[in-house]
DNA sequence: GACCTTCTAGGACAATCGTCCTAAATCTTG
DNA sequence: CAAGATTTAGGACGATTGTCCTAGAAGGTC
């Protein structure tokens, strides 16, 4: 088998691993035994742990970048694709309850170790701060368009970690409707006060 | 010295280094070293990793309720009771920054080690969750109080997520005011219809 | 078939992990 | 002060950690 084969066969295990036990839980040992390698072969694909960690990260990027740019060129309104965005949270449900937020959960126990990488993964966190924006500011609010892309970046957060912290399903649905309410709210033309009884 | 007073150093200890650094990157020999202790007259006072976890959720548990019922007896309105709690966000910025929310990244990090504690550990946020319902229920929002309680949580859970990554204070104060204006407008009595220009 | 690069298995390495034992120091009580 | 219970220090234990080396298997090229 070619290198960059294993290679990669190692990032998706670390990554996946990762994702479900931490970083520092996750050892050499776990992820060779998952690709189904020895464990001293290892060092011939990566030279430490910070290595493979840098190269899921990497992955993760790659993997965002796809899927936003997916998202934005397939011709749909600035709202929906946002809705979309939301809607990750039903669609990866199960996960979430059970091993929280990929990006958040990463974020916070990189913080806590205090590790070299922690910007690297605050940086998934920015991908998705530029691609709502950017749909905000083609819904006309290019003035707010950062706060309202944190302040939804916000709410997938809160809503991921009481999710795994409750395990409730129905917590998730009844915010997602209340965060769908929100942005049908925030279209500038169509102010909420417009449709007010008067 | 007595062995409860030491106990207590150890919690303490245990309590502190657990949120910094977290459960598993924290060692026997951390704590150990940090009171001063040698390690291994640490089993004496605990028999395990898992036991000193359960006696700092302990700890965490009475520090919560003790706080909680300070503020439920301060004569202030139910209103401004919601606000001290939203107003913790910005008490701790500091430490949120750093470590995140000690409660929600220690249920993260049990979440993702599937460990014993991690029903306790969210614990925790049933506190918070039945203080703020009593608080709305005195607001006169009984049917859906919970539903606002846990919408406070949500919202408190993500901000100190995307502070802990993207480290930004201005972000913390700008959804705390944000909180409060959602806050003020969840009175029944005084909606926020009747306040629209007609 | 010989050769050279690429890849692998297995284990050694020191350090650290959580756990546990024992002997001595310290404190309390008579 | 003596006796007994409480608390301590120090280190041993097996397992596991991340890291690293080396001998050989596998694969493609002449």
């Amino acid at each position: 088998m070619g290198a960059s084969a294993t290679r990669q066969q190692i990032v998706n295990a670390a990554n996946r691993l990762f994702y479900e036990r931490g970083f520092e839980a996750t050892s050499f040992a776990d992820i060779a035994s998952d690709v189904g390698l020895s464990r001293g072969n290892f060092y011939y694909h990566f030279k430490t742990k910070d290595e493979i960690l840098d190269a899921v990260i990497a992955q993760r990027v790659r993997d965002t970048v796809a899927m936003l740019d997916a998202w934005e060129a397939d011709g749909q309104s600035p709202t929906e694709r946002i809705r979309r965005f939301i809607h990750i949270l039903i669609a990866n449900r199960s996960k979430i309850m059970a091993h929280g937020c990929p990006v958040g959960t990463l974020c916070n126990e990189l913080a806590k170790l205090d590790h070299a990488a922690k910007g690297d993964a605050a940086g998934l966190f920015v991908l998705f701060r530029h691609w709502l924006a950017r749909q905000f500011v083609a819904l006309g609010r290019a003035a707010e368009a950062d706060a309202l892309a944190l302040h939804i970046l916000m709410r997938s957060q809160g809503v991921a970690t009481l999710a795994t912290a409750f395990r409730d399903e129905d917590f998730i649905r009844r915010e997602v409707a209340e965060m769908e309410a929100w942005l049908l709210s925030q279209h500038p033309a169509v102010s909420s006060v417009d449709h007010q009884p008067v």
